[in-house]
RNA sequence: GCGGAUGUGGCGGAAUUGGCAGACGCGCCGGCCUUAGGAGCCGGUGUCACCGACGUGCAGGUUCAAGUCCUGUCAUCCGCACCA
């Protein structure tokens, strides 16, 4: 027997299953189908994570363990390459973003190879490839027409150093990640996707799928659906203001209302407005304030009062001031609020700074005049007119069915969702496949012109201005229209990194056709994805993208399903070893190549699934992977103890049994610690009974496979096993061998425990019972006292109650 | 502030429905082997006043029985952040 020496075994038998193309899906199988799913990565300079491995060997291990369970599997593997890091090294270095690309993948490429994952390379995909980029553009044309996409001012963080608009990432406290300068707000028209007309479907659907219950909820507070209703306010200049409100049941406790500073009443009634000069340096102040600010001092309370006008209440006729205020958001609601200082927080600190009266008008809590009292459960309405004596919950329906039917008010549900800022004034994107017309106005390029691929520019920066790198392309701009014929001018946005990334598992389908983003037949039969694992950061913004493209999809009939994803899980961080995040300013970065070039893949493999609860952050272990490694030795170890037996010997099938069946239930759960755990114990039991069959090793080393793929071929090699271990069938269990004929049973005294005894499995309460009071200890124990209660459960233990 | 998690040995973590707390691994201790051990093998390892008691962040409660259920409370992490 030689020592273990993956270097030489990994590599060969990466090369074999490469060879034989045994991970290839096959379309049109009639084999059943399971899609599983990893989120494609980044392919950043750095390399890859020991992040990344965490949730690709955990779906390996079911892709693994379903082929050998006769599935027709697809595990497919591809690059969402488009995006700023790569964009910002091309810049600084003055090379093209394709050819960083390129580098980084190719090391990403090595690098997961050497992981030996059950990939389906043939089916690789990468978002930057005008073939990819073709169908994301082609989609977005769908939605432009369909009327999803329109253009809109929209302020963005504008770096005033490096003269770029920068994500809310590259927002850090206020000032520019990399520069350092100070981030103010600027207007840009941008392209947005109307993603809030499918919020409703977007919450009700979560019914239809089966993700992680946190995953859900992520998702509807995302959402953020909430109902109430919306009121009239009529203002002395006989204008009609509208606020939402969720809190009807208070309107009688009203005693100001406020509008935000960019409500388009304020310019209309100008002249009214006694304090106009006030009130617009407040709006040129709001304006300039950067999201940052804003957040910092959202509990110091600012605003103008409107001098000159009032608003009545509709609930009882009252005047009330009018003020404008930054903490009311332009974007949500109606961009007016009634305020209802007694309960509402943020009322109250703006009543007390500018020292505006407050009315309880639910009774319950403290006193008003020192906290808002916003309990919705508890308390009754008072000073309410006809709502005086409800509670709160009656309250609410009670006012709106009154301001129906008085038509001053109705039912309404908003949403805190907004529609998605698509466009980035960026060159590493699809280019928006659109021209503009003076006559025309935007028009969508024809799809026989797709994909519109990037122009070639000397340089990668931003204008100026601001204006995206693909302005300088003026050649590629100049461009007629398609619907006029006259002179036009191409869009010069790209689309945000989250546009590839929304639809590439339907890619995978049928990576290669140039006639559909997927054939309608490979659409039919691999959807919808089964199994998709990823980090819980991606849980709003990505997978609700994904859910509303798909569904848009699905709308126009290019998909089947409604859903995406049948099932999400994800997996937690793995942390540096002084239990922070991994960064290399911490200096605490773990680098694959060299753990699998001291210990193997398979060791990773196995002490990345080890390394603690799937779903939960845990610091990486360099002792703790050597132990992995040093299991796996005690593994290839057995082998001078291994007999010629076929079958299991008659001591070990309970435990042989016992542990096909945890170790596949256990996968199946993403328990993947508790599973090694259980491989470990049985090995621990072979090697203290000094022998193993060959029967027994055999179905070891093949539950073993998914974690340890590289070892095991080996192994089963050795002993003469056919083919590839990895398609083998996956081993079964009978489940009457997994219970144990004889269970130790506790015998305990007022639930201590005085004696353990060893019965037959099958023993029932009474023969427990007996059992029990016969026992010495028992005896001893319950001597000159009163037995109260016996409580047997068989299987588990006797308690006896004494007095 | 809101939402989501998590608190168990020296450490990572186990413990389907309430039913032997600490599986498995690391570390540590002892032994064997060795010229040597950061190798291998064997044994031990929650704490203490060690024939017994105490132990799952803390304080209560329900129960024959609580890491698990209930009430309150503290701490840490993550996400969102004036959404009326």
């Amino acid at each position: 027997m030689d020592s273990y020496n993956f270097k030489s075994i990994e590599k060969k038998w990466q090369d074999k299953w490469e060879d034989a193309g045994i991970f290839h899906a096959v379309n049109g199988s009639e084999k059943p189908k399971f899609y599983t799913l990893i989120e494609f990565p980044y392919p950043s300079g750095a390399g890859l994570h020991v992040g990344h491995p965490r949730s690709y060997t955990a779906l390996d291990i079911i892709a693994r363990k379903r082929r050998m369970e006769g599935y027709n599997v697809l595990y497919p593997i591809g690059w969402d390459a488009f995006g700023l890091p790569t964009e910002n090294y091309a810049i600084k270095n003055n090379v093209h973003p394709r050819i960083v690309t390129a580098d980084n993948i190719a090391n990403f490429t090595r690098q997961l190879k050497m992981l030996g994952f059950s990939f389906d390379w043939s089916r690789e995909v990468n978002t930057t490839d005008p073939k990819y980029y073709k169908w994301t553009q082609w989609i977005f044309l769908q939605l432009f027409k369909k009327g999803l996409a329109y253009k809109q001012e929209m302020p963005i963080n504008w770096c005033t150093g490096c003269k770029v608009g920068l994500s809310n990432e590259e927002v850090v406290n206020g000032v520019c990640e990399r520069c350092g300068s100070e981030v103010v707000q600027r207007r840009k028209s941008q392209w947005m996707l109307k993603i809030t007309e499918y919020a409703q479907r977007l919450i009700d659907d979560l019914d239809e799928v089966n993700y992680l219950e946190k995953i859900k909820t992520q998702q509807k507070n995302w959402i953020g659906r909430s109902e109430g209703a919306e009121v009239k306010f009529t203002l002395s200049t006989g204008d009609e203001m509208v606020v939402y409100t969720t809190r009807a049941d208070t309107l009688f406790g009203a005693t100001y209302t406020v509008m935000s500073p960019e409500h388009p009443l304020i310019e209309k009634m100008k002249d009214s407005i006694t304090n106009y000069g006030e009130v617009e340096a407040y709006q040129k102040a709001a304006a300039k304030k950067s999201e940052f600010e804003r957040t910092e001092l959202a509990k110091d309370k600012t605003g103008v009062k409107l001098e000159g006008i009032y608003a009545v209440n509709p609930a009882n006729g009252e005047h009330l001031p009018v003020f404008i205020s930054d903490y009311v958001l332009v974007t949500y609601g109606t961009g007016a609020i009634m305020a209802v200082p007694a309960h509402d927080s943020r009322d109250w600190d703006f009543a007390k700074k500018f020292d505006l009266p407050i009315i309880e008008v639910v009774a319950g809590g403290e006193d008003v005049q020192k906290e808002a009292y916003t309990d919705v459960y508890k308390g009754k309405m008072v000073n309410s007119g006809f709502l005086t004596g409800m509670t709160v919950k009656e309250a609410i329906p009670a006012m709106i069915d009154w301001l129906e039917k008085e038509g001053l008010g109705k039912r309404k549900v908003n949403f805190k969702l907004r529609d998605w800022v698509f466009s980035r004034q960026r060159y590493w994107g699809e280019p928006i496949p659109l021209v503009h017309c003076d006559k025309c106005g935007w028009v969508a390029i024809p799809e026989s012109e797709l994909p519109l691929t990037l122009p070639e520019v000397e340089h990668f920066e931003p204008g100026e201005n601001g204006e995206s790198p693909l302005a300088k392309a003026t050649d590629w701009i100049k461009t007629t229209c398609p619907e006029c014929g006259g002179e036009a001018q191409r869009e010069t946005d790209t689309m945000p990194q989250w546009a590839g990334s929304s639809w590439y598992f339907l890619r995978y389908m049928d990576p290669h056709n140039d006639e559909a983003l997927a054939s309608k037949e490979a659409l039919d039969y691999w959807s919808p994805v089964d199994w998709y694992n990823g980090g819980m950061e991606h849980t709003t913004l990505h997978l609700l993208y994904s859910r509303f493209w798909h569904k848009f999809l699905f709308d126009i009939g290019v998909v089947p399903t409604k859903e995406p994803y049948m099932k999400r899980t994800s997996h937690g961080m793995i942390l540096g070893e002084n239990n922070e995040k991994m960064s290399k300013s911490r200096g605490n970065v773990v680098n694959p190549d060299e753990v699998v070039n001291e210990f193997g893949a398979d060791a990773f493999r196995t002490y990345e699934m080890f390394i603690g609860a799937f779903d939960q952050s845990t610091p990486w272990s360099q002792q703790g992977l050597k132990g992995c490694y040093k299991f796996l030795e005690r593994v290839w170890n057995l082998q001078s103890i291994v007999n010629d037996e076929a079958g299991y010997s008659a001591d070990m099938e309970k435990a042989m049994h016992k542990t096909i069946k945890k170790v596949g239930e256990d996968f199946e759960r993403m328990k993947f610690n508790t599973a090694i755990a259980a491989m470990m114990a049985l090995v621990n039991d072979f090697t203290k009974k000094g022998s193993v069959t060959k029967g027994e090793y055999m179905t070891f080393i093949t539950l073993l496979n998914p974690v340890a793929p590289h070892m095991t071929e080996e192994l089963w090699q050795t002993y003469g096993g056919e083919g590839f271990l990895s398609i083998q069938p996956w081993p079964k269990y009978d489940e009457e061998k997994t219970v144990d004929d004889e269970v130790e049973i506790v015998v305990q005294i007022n639930g201590k425990i005085r004696d353990k005894l060893t019965v037959p499995a099958d023993i029932d309460k009474t023969g427990l019972e007996e059992l029990a009071l016969a026992n010495d200890k028992i005896k001893a124990a319950a001597e000159g006292k009163t037995i109260v209660k016996v409580i047997a459960i068989p299987g588990r233990l006797v308690n006896v109650v004494v007095k």
